[in-house]
DNA sequence: GTGATGAGTTAGCAT
DNA sequence: ATGCTAACTCATCAC
């Protein structure tokens, strides 16, 4: 890491491009890269090679997001499936105490009825009881 | 297709194995496959590449059915939480109209409570009502 | 040029 | 040997 190409003496050597990292590569702008490959007189077809190899890195890259992108998603659709099985029990149970609730007022109402039919007490049309 | 290998006459010629396709090298079983080399005398060399060739084959078809596998648990993701959504907007529903129920028992509640109170008609304490 | 993604290859694990 | 899957490479598309 951290090489500085200015310290390097022989720019025409047989392995002018080992010292470029994989890293420093794919991080470097393509401006800063074409003036290093420009100041380092490398043939047009290791020009092409580092390009290459550029790319591959970028896409070795953009593999991997991808790959975290779908795992995320899965996750969030199954967090999402969750929540919405809580609430759905929730709303069970509000809807069972509901429930329970009619069923007390509808006994009460019976009993009163039978009240009603026992003392022989009438009741205005709109009172009556149907069930 | 269909290829009957005992009508080549050249077992050792410079192509001997360009007439096993793709398809049929997959498909075959090992036990044929390996009388099919020993009997068209290929070289240890070319027997390890068809072996390498055909597990290829095979991972290519490994390849595609986790993708095909990945997408469906995808699917089957997503069309779980819909029903969920929609299973939810039922009882969503069924709930307000129980509270809707409710609310009619309590209103005629209320009225023949203050019928009884009009009318003087004292209640027995197990019928009066609350609330 | 950059980023995303489908398909194919390879390595490595489990059976 | 077989099947599966993560990581990688490559082709291709959209911007």
């Amino acid at each position: 890491m951290d090489v500085h190409w200015d310290d390097l003496e022989a720019p025409l050597s047989p392995t002018p491009c080992a010292e470029i990292s994989d890293d420093e590569l794919v991080s470097i702008s393509v401006r800063d890269l074409n003036r290093q490959l420009k100041m380092r007189g490398l043939t047009r077809d290791q020009i092409v090679r580092m390009k290459q190899r550029r790319r591959t890195l970028k896409n070795r890259g953009y593999a991997a997001s991808c790959r975290i992108k779908r795992i995320e998603q899965k996750d969030e659709l199954e967090t999402e499936k969750s929540q919405e099985w809580h609430d759905m029990e929730l709303m069970q149970d509000e809807n069972n105490r509901i429930r329970e609730e009619v069923e007390a007022l509808r006994g009460k109402y019976d009993a009163l009825k039978r009240f009603a039919i026992m003392k022989n007490i009438p009741l205005p049309p709109e009172l009556e009881i149907q069930p």
